[in-house]
DNA sequence: ATGTAAGCGAGACGGTACGTCAGGTCTTGTA
DNA sequence: TACAAGACCTGACGTACCGTCTCGCTTACAT
């Protein structure tokens, strides 16, 4: 998807529904809907990217209508956010490196990854461009998506804290702060690509940290999943 | 500006042009009318924010007209990219604390003052949110417009470097993109307001750069201006 | 209600229902329900008129719900035909004036009054709009529920013929449909507050009957009711 | 189309603009664009009827746009309105017959089967409806569009009262909004098609307005045309 | 006495249309 | 030839109402 958009080309895509017709199921709302809205969007945003995306176009290809949309999400970027946390959920195995660097690289080079090859890193650009038009969509991300979505950064530290290699402390959370700050600068400008300026950065961060100093010796401790 | 928007009060704003008729004045570009378009625009950023900035409202305000921006500028987001760079230039006084350490809290102290006092931080939020949206705006944002922003951080390395407080190197590079992405981060979540996140921030980055290894001994300087 | 409607006002309007609740009272139709469908109907045409007149309101206002109203009334149109049927039977009473012209009169300043003041004018506007949009409405109206009305009218002339004050004939027809006609032009014009229309109308109606020629002379007759 | 309409077989219909591009010419209203979009909402209005006429098919079949349409007409029915008025400048030639009776059957006839042959029946039909839902087109229609088309059929009398055929007086007023009524009734419950009974009402509405008592002798008077 | 069939409230659903907004292009007429 | 004016198309937005569907509950009536 790196900077293919062509504009009009995009936006002609957006496949046909198949002919099959969900229904209500009563008075409560219809999981298949649901989900096939959700699976729909993302497909949309893997075919023909943010720009390509349009409620219309969703409704359509979800087989759904707008007004059901509307329903259940406040607007677009509502929806976005629950498409990205959703495949987030399940998408991001981290890996126990037995060291936090060798986490941290690990969960980075992922995260860099799943949102470059997957529709995901256009959603969270698209949540983050939305939200700077829309003032209830930013309180959202910044006071629930964001602190959710560090915890998966922060969960690595966690366990090196738990592991003997480092001691907690404000530091951790700049520390956090500095790694997905600087992902999201990667995003933004589309330079998820320069996977090597993960170590680097790895690096400079934990030497901020000063983690050497806190460190005693590893202990033994069992993986840990998400981003 | 900080959460205060309420979008539709925001839109309604957006204020009437001054009487004054602005004409041609022959076949040459109007220097007039560029710095009344310029000026126009940052006044609807300032007063009614980039949700209520629209191409049109722009024109009436700058008693101006579509047209007449289309031909000079490609699209939205080069426009205000101008009017971002040209406002930057002309902003940001560096001060001379004479350490690294004291100009680099002052200088992020400075920038998130002006974006969050000013409609600049508006302005910025804007060029990245469309960014998103338009390639070449993304094009132009990643290969130009960042790298003449950070030369101003990058600045007071090298006074340092000169200085004799730190040694070159590609520590550097990093720790400049370190600022720069968490001050984006603040910005695009609008959180300007916590000043006091600046100087750890800072003392967690020049501790990854090794600041103190590369210690000698402050050298006289005179004092740069810029971002 | 006359020329009152501000159509946001109007939308805004339907009120809440009383907290009671009707339940099924087992296999077989709730008159209670039915009544309380109608009731309903009539309040919401009487507060905000057909413009504020939804299935949705009803189903709200009558503390009901759409699967009931649509299972006893095939659409709006059907539904709202009833009502105005059923007030109809109910409300009209003709005066015995001795005379056609005294009866006609007091019977279409009646009708006026009564479509005036209270919902039916608007009930009736409403069905003669949806017949517009829906072929087997418009059939219903034509083939039932206008002969039903007309009869009404009609019986003014039968009384005065019985009386012998008219020869019966294709004329009286005619004479009916031009009431009627006439009556639908000011109610679909909003002009029924014209009543002083009414005399000269008749007269002229009366005058194309060539009512004075067949005059005999009067017979005693007891009152009947109706539109 | 009496009875026909099938209303997805309908909607589904509205045929296809040709690949063409209008676009502006300048700052003026394009006169045909202006025309384009009157002739789309006819051949709409003709082919699927007014319940198969939608503002999106309009824009469609007119090749133009609905911000276009809607910065021209204030909503549906002020279109349809001046289609219909268009259309009816143009389309009724009254015959002069040399007798008011003559002329009004010959006019009326004229009238039902312009209604009853092209779409201005359905324009007429759709634009009483809406002035049902809307104040302002109620307006519209009770002040100005009714008193500008019973101009046309009170032209006939005019010309009859110079012909000194008959007096002029309050009573012709009634006679030209009895003549318009049952019209209306006719058209809206479709039964354009009882061409027969034009006659006997016009002889009844003729023998109201006492026309014989009035008569003096023909006088020579050149044709005038319209509704 | 109990199982069945229907009425009922609730409210989600697909669908169609509405009227509005912003972006970026086009053309005219004036200076 | 630059400019103001403003009409134009494109495409999307979010909302309203329609008539349908299914659920789970409740009750009359026939077995």
């Amino acid at each position: 998807m790196q900077d293919a958009a062509q504009k009009p080309a995009r936006t002609a895509a957006a496949g046909r529904h198949p002919p099959r017709a969900r229904k209500s199921i009563g008075a409560v709302r219809s999981p298949e809907t649901h989900r096939a809205i959700l699976a729909a969007a993302a497909d949309i945003l893997d075919e023909v990217g943010y720009t390509g995306f349009s409620m219309e176009a969703l409704a359509r290809r979800a087989n759904s209508s707008k007004p059901t949309i509307y329903r259940w999400w406040r607007n677009k970027a509502a929806l976005i956010m629950e498409v990205y946390e959703d495949a987030n959920e399940a998408a991001l195995a981290g890996t126990d490196t037995g060291s936090l660097r060798g986490d941290l690289i690990s969960r980075l080079r992922g995260l860099w990854t799943w949102w470059d090859d997957s529709w995901a890193g256009e959603a969270l650009r698209s949540v983050i461009a939305e939200a700077q038009l829309d003032a209830a969509t930013l309180d959202e991300l910044r006071n629930r998506f964001i602190p959710r979505r560090s915890a998966f950064v922060r969960l690595v530290f966690d366990r090196a804290v738990a592991r003997g290699e480092l001691r907690d402390g404000p530091g951790v959370d700049i520390a956090v702060a500095q790694l997905v700050a600087m992902s999201w600068f990667h995003l933004l400008t589309r330079r998820l690509g320069e996977r090597e300026a993960i170590e680097p950065h790895v690096d400079a961060v934990l030497k901020g940290l000063d983690a050497d100093k806190a460190y005693r010796r590893p202990v033994k401790q069992k993986p840990v999943r998400g981003t």
